[in-house]
Parts: C-alpha cells; structure tokens; sequence
DNA sequence: ATTGACCTTAGACCTAGCTCTAAGGTTACA
DNA sequence: TGTAACCTTAGAGCTAGGTCTAAGGTCAAT
C-alpha cells in the first residue's frame, strides 16, 4: 500500500496529477486512512500504470475511460471495440500528420525561395510570398513557381 | 473603407476574431469614425491578409508579430531573421510530425496485434500491451514482438 | 419615431491536460 | 512538545486561439 507521494515517485506522474486522475475518473485509490489519506493497492499501481502507458501512445483522457471500462470487464467486451478506440486514435493522428506535413513543406518552400541572408528585406521572398496569399488553395507549390520564387 | 462586417465579409474571418488580433497588436483600423466605428483601408487589408495567410501556414500569433514588424520596416531587417523566424517554426513542426509519427507506428502495431472481431476482450492483444507496459522505452516494435503478438 | 441591423467595450467561456495555491489537518521523528 | 514533511480539499491559473455574451450606442430605412 503506498502513499500517494510513494506513487508519484514510482510512477514519476505528480502527487497533483493522480488527483487530478482521480477527478477525472480515471484512477482511484481503493483505501483511505482514517484521516482521509489515499492508500494505492497493487491492483491500483497497475491501474496508474496503465493509464500512462495509454497517455504515453497518447490517447486523451476521455479515451482511456473507455479502455479502462474496458478493462475492468472484458468479458462485456470485444476486440472491436478495444481497434474502434484505437483506430479512431490512428486516424485523428493520420489527420494532425497530414495537417502538419502540409505546413512543413510550405514552410520549405518559402525557406529554399528566400536567400537568408544579411540583405536587407526589402525584397525578400518569404515576405512578398505572404503578401501575395499564394497560399489561398492547395496549390502552394506551383503557384510560389510561378512567382519565380523556386528555382 | 470597409466596415468590420465587410472585412468580415472579405475575409472569412468574423468580426470577433479582428477585434481579438488587434487587441494583441497584429491588425487595426487606421481610422475611426466619431462614433468609434472601425474603418479599415486597403493597406488594412493587405495587413489583414497577410496575418490570415500567415496564419493559415501555422505560424503563432507571436510568430505573425514578429513577421509584421519586420513588413513595416523591410530596410532595418534581413532576410536572416525572415528565415530565423521561418526555420524555427519548421523545426517546431518537425518535431510535432516526430512525435505523431511515434504514436502513429505504435497504434499501427497494435492494431496489426489485435483480431479486432466479436471476440470477447479477455485476451485482446490491445489490452495485454496497455497493461504490460511495452512503452516504456522506445524499443516499441521489438518489445510487442518479444511478446508474440506481432507476426 | 421606431425598428432592426449594425457597432462598441469589457470580460467570461471554451478545450485539454495539467499545475499550482491556500488553508488547514496528520504523521513521524527528535 | 515542537516542527518538518507529509496529506487533504476547493478552486484558481496556465497555454493558444479564438468564441461568445451582456449592456449599451449608432445608423439606415420605413
């Protein structure tokens, strides 16, 4: 049976978090002191545990009550929802990488039209390119082309 | 001269929203009328659209600040520090596709671990890897392999 | 003159996941 | 017995970028 501080120092997640874990709905300690002190179980332990290791692959809160009901009755549960959860995840990061790879390559383009160097701005690339809105449609590429920014 | 409605109008962003970039300094209306009705000029506008087109690549609000003081003084500013700007937000975002793609893998391999059917949760393959904690270190894939659950 | 659509401001609210503070009670050790 | 290190709770604060509300003033058309 551990403290609450023990269990912050075993699972490296603050004393403040695994209330804030526990507010949420997420964890529990299943003993109290008398004087209202949390004490963690093993079965607790594994419980925190868990919800990190989920958090790490980085499932949001709401996602791990579910796994977590889950996991405390899996006979009243399939596979298919434990992949449904899981996909939904893979597809919300599929969907942020998208997004992000999009800018990374705008970001590029305007890196490799622009000198960098001492020159004042007066003319530089990157500034007229965003003065220009040739970012309106999907066409980033083609249309920093056109304005002789690439080579 | 436009009206906020009308900026509004031309440029998909709502009243509320220009209110909000000029109280943190990136837009304004260079003129009023007696009553405090915004009128926005054409070098507004352009102001305006550079702040959207800014934004719409991902930089910050901060980041756009920083752009727009260098726009109104192109001669005390190089391209140096356009770029400076420019490659620290692509590192950022480098760093966030990082990270996504770590999450994206190990959802994948537990995805491709699991049978994903009707069957009852008590050995899903999803679960037994949130519990073992098979993320603590980034060796992921060999780890759900050295547990039989990859094929 | 009245209505309805517009405008103004200050400031609250939202998300998500913490992070911290205040005010007070408990425990262990010297 | 004192004190330092712990524990408790409720609730505020943080980030970033909006989004919305309330209370009131303005404007144009009828």
């Amino acid at each position: 049976m551990l403290k609450i501080s023990e269990l912050s120092a075993k699972t490296g997640l603050t004393a403040h978090t695994l209330r804030f874990y526990e507010k949420h709905g997420l964890i529990q300690a299943s003993t109290r002191s008398e004087s209202g002190y949390r004490y963690y179980t093993a079965a607790d332990i594994r419980r925190v545990e868990f919800v990190k290791t989920a958090r790490s692959i980085g499932f949001s809160l709401e996602d791990i009550n579910q796994l977590l009901s889950i996991r405390v009755d899996k006979l009243s549960h399939s596979c298919e929802e434990v992949t449904e959860i899981t996909r939904n995840k893979l597809d919300e990061v599929n969907g942020k990488i998208n997004e992000l790879q999009s800018m990374q390559q705008t970001l590029q383009i305007l890196l490799d039209s622009c000198c960098g160097g001492p020159e004042r701005a007066i003319h530089c690339s990157i500034m007229e390119a965003l003065d220009k809105d040739l970012f309106r449609n999907q066409d980033n590429e083609s249309a920093l082309q056109a304005s002789g920014k690439v080579k």
